[in-house]
DNA sequence: TAAAATTAAATTGCATACAATTTAATTTTA
DNA sequence: TAAAATTAAATTGTATGCAATTTAATTTTA
């Protein structure tokens, strides 16, 4: 009796694994000329909607603790992208914004989603259909936390 | 007029890196009993499948390259869960094979694929949907390098 | 067949991830 | 209100990932 649980080629979260980098590599390409790294352009992303965000704030929206995210701001604040300053009202929050810079970035960041969606050439039905299934999985383990 | 592919909600490679994420986290507590990681579980399943292989065919079926598999493999030999050895036919190739330790864990992991399945809470045809889509994705990328 | 090209792993350097701990500030509570 | 508990970031330590380079072995080619 084989135990086909245990082949790879049945493994789904193999393909989300397998997935989630060959995407990030697709990225890389794209975002070589902004100089950013992915998690890095989705700081960004956050950034851009709202002027500015405690870390804590961040790593909520990015799923991603300060262990993570310290490291990574410091090195963005390096590459003049973003400006970290203790809040007053409580010392213990830093406050990440924007410079000029990184708010200039926005536009050269307009044609990457489309980029994106070009190199996965994948139709919209497909694409809509796997937003929800992805949306459905993270609602779920997240409600499990 | 707003520019809503560069929202966050908006990036679906943004819930695939998420979900990714998330996953690994759930693997992670169902991996401690085993004491390897899921990079670690993942050449365990290949090697459960084929008693042996060399480093590069390894990596071509988890699409991961030298430079990320020989420290883990290092790691994994450390831990006894494998071997690793010079081909004699060709010396610059290193075959892996599994210890009794690492082919021993596979009655372990038995029970994992079921309780991850059960943690994801996914019904059985969202989850053929999903794989279905992110085949196909894998495929076009893949079929592009 | 000897030099050039190719190939398989390993190594180097850098950037995530994340658990666990530490530090400093704030809030709660006895 | 002073000690205890909580909170936000930073730090520490470990494990990926991956581009680029290096090393050693094999194959190709002039």
């Amino acid at each position: 009796m084989e135990n086909n649980q245990l082949k790879l080629e049945n493994q789904i979260c193999f393909k989300i694994y397998s997935a989630e980098r060959e995407i990030t590599k697709l990225y890389r390409n794209l975002l070589e000329e902004l100089d950013v790294t992915y998690p890095q352009y989705l700081v960004l992303l956050v950034l851009w909607e709202e002027k500015s965000m405690t870390v804590k704030e961040l790593g909520q929206k990015l799923f991603l603790d300060s262990g993570t995210l310290s490291p990574m701001l410091k090195r963005m604040e390096g590459n003049n992208l973003i400006e970290r300053r203790r809040s007053l009202e409580d010392e213990r929050m830093v406050i990440i914004s924007l410079t000029k810079k990184g708010e200039d970035l926005k536009v050269k960041a307009q044609c990457i989603p489309s980029k994106l969606l070009e190199n996965l050439s994948i139709d919209m039905k497909e694409l809509k259909n796997l937003n929800q299934i992805l949306s459905t999985i993270l609602a779920k383990i997240q409600q499990k936390i």
